[in-house]
RNA sequence: GGCGCAUUCGUCUAGAGGCCUAGGACAUCUCCCUUUCAAGGAGAAGAUCAGGGGUUCGAAUCCCCUAUGCGCUACCA
């Protein structure tokens, strides 16, 4: 393992793709890469019953979409594998019974029930939950007989009674624990599959992993994992937790408080680059101060010393800024590219096109698009009568307007220009005695339905005279001959 | 409860003893631009650096204590 940098990340197969697991992915591959290393993923699945068929194939699939693919993985290739730690039981027993014949692990006998028994008076007590080490004390003979008898049994760590474990986090610096409070960890399950604690640590040897960057929640175990290194006798990597995501309450990014699942932001319309960026502002910065930057930028100047050590609340409003910014800076044929799959089926490609530009600065998810354009690609949104009617003004004033409106429509031939439009509009507010934004107004809720819309006169000259003008008569039509609807 | 990690504007952060009467970004507010909404530009407001003790000529920066938050405390990861 020497001097090779591998890094990995290990997501469990449990659900939809996490953007915990993304952050993760940013900074090993960052770190990774910046020092000539690979990046790896290995799926984690030795829980069953959480296992999510599927979940494997989203989660690389979430990790292309943002450009973080690993060099090797399930389905990637690698010279390390199988990536994917059901496929590797054997190597799990095999150390486990190693740690058993160095006296470093017991098997335990104990039900469920039991333990769970066990914790509740021990809750009842007020004492810190953990094993009492019962199975530990039994003879040879006891549990040679268990064995013959075919009870299920499980694997624990023997953890020293004496000492501490110590270790130097590349992020936090020294971090301690006393031996005594750590409990005996199960380390192999009656199932025969590992936990977390002894597939993490065999894996990440086997892989030659050289750094170990996960999230903060893993502090407390990773004295676990050191003594079962040392119990197996394996050099130990270097470790890095980094902060955890929080919700705007400031406890663990979840669910239920957030929306955790990277399909979603794909779904809504965020840039994957976008994303990254947004991420790498958690916890990490720049040197130069820069906010706006890729993930190559990432790369080259990642290092632990700026990564903050407190845990940063994933602010919605602040991706969506920057997804608006990532949104502008796109050429228009670059953006009309990334629109494709948002868009519903059947939209005329020259009009998108030209809507492009129109709606760029007003678009802060790919998603919105559709939604902000329905008037130019269908009638327009059913509004009231009194829409129509600019404040201080009068439905008869309005109607008498748009009937001027209507004049100046059929007086401009076709192909128009909004700059056309727009003079010819102001003439006509002029001549009438309106403001010119009081005649607009008139005319934008006729063509777009709603009194905010993108800019007017590009809308009409998008739209074209016939269906303008069919808008403006039911405009009309609409403000009628009283007023009651005023 | 035990153990661990943390604590700078509402939020993300800069800051590694004097450059800090604490800087930037998002959000907020005001103004400009302007046909609405945006975008853009210019400003404003917003943090006695959790609190208290030290160390030092000098502390947001070093040490200690307290408080608070978070995490872990499963045959989940």
């Amino acid at each position: 393992m020497a001097d090779k940098v591998r890094l990995r990340i290990a997501p469990s197969p449990t659900g939809d793709p996490h953007v915990g697991t993304a952050y993760m992915a940013l900074f090993n591959k960052a770190f990774a890469h910046g020092r000539g290393g690979k990046f790896i993923l290995r799926i984690e699945d030795t829980d069953q019953s959480r296992y999510n068929e599927g979940s494997e194939r989203e989660i690389i699939e979430s990790l292309r979409w943002l450009d973080l693919l690993p060099d090797e993985g399930p389905g990637i290739g690698g010279d390390y594998g199988p990536y994917v730690q059901t496929q590797r039981r054997e190597l799990y027993t095999r150390h486990a019974n190693e740690l058993i014949e160095k006296g470093k692990a017991y098997r335990c006998f104990c039900t469920p029930q039991r333990l769970e028994e066990m914790r509740r008076e021990q809750a009842a007590r007020k004492e810190p939950p953990g094993y009492d080490r019962r199975c530990y004390r039994l003879s040879p003979q006891e549990i040679q007989a268990n064995l013959d008898a075919g009870l299920p049994f499980t694997v624990r760590m023997l953890v020293p009674d004496e000492g501490s474990t110590a270790f130097t986090d590349l992020i936090r610096g020294e971090i301690s624990f006393e031996n005594r409070v750590l409990d005996d960890q199960i380390i192999l399950k009656s199932d025969g599959l590992p936990t977390y604690h002894l597939a993490v640590v065999v894996d990440d040897h086997y892989m030659e992993i050289s750094h170990i960057v996960r999230a903060e929640e893993w502090i407390s175990s990773t004295p676990k994992h050191i003594l079962l290194f040392q119990g197996l006798g394996w050099e130990l990597p270097m470790f890095a937790h980094l902060p955890l995501l929080r919700n705007t309450d400031r406890t663990k990014i979840s669910k239920r408080k957030n929306n955790t699942s990277i399909k979603w932001y794909r779904q809504q319309g965020y840039l994957p680059e976008a994303m990254v960026n947004f991420l790498a502002l958690m916890g990490w910065s720049m040197p130069n101060g820069e906010e706006t930057f890729t993930f190559e930028d990432v790369q080259r100047e990642f290092t632990f010393e700026r990564v903050t050590t407190s845990g940063p609340v994933f602010d919605l409003v602040k991706l969506t800024a920057i997804n608006g910014k990532y949104i502008r800076l796109l050429s228009d044929g670059e953006l009309y590219e990334r629109l494709l799959p948002y868009l519903p089926e059947g939209l005329d490609e020259a009009r998108v096109r030209q809507a492009v530009p129109v709606i760029k600065d007003r678009l802060t998810r790919l998603g919105e698009f559709a939604e902000l354009t329905v008037y130019l690609f269908g009638p327009p949104p059913a509004y009231d009568a009194a829409t129509l009617v600019p404040k201080k003004s009068t439905p008869e004033a309005a109607r008498a307007a748009l009937e001027r409106i209507r004049q100046l429509l059929e007086s401009i031939a076709e192909p128009w220009t909004h700059e056309e439009w727009e003079g010819g509009m102001r003439a006509l507010a002029a001549e009438l005695g309106m403001k010119a934004g009081d005649a607009f107004m008139v005319l934008r809720v006729a063509v777009t339905g709603s009194q905010t819309s993108p800019p007017l006169f590009e809308s009409i000259e998008i739209l074209g005279k016939e269906e303008t003008l069919r808008r403006v008569d039911e405009a009309l039509a609409k403000l009628g001959g009283t007023s009651d609807e005023g």
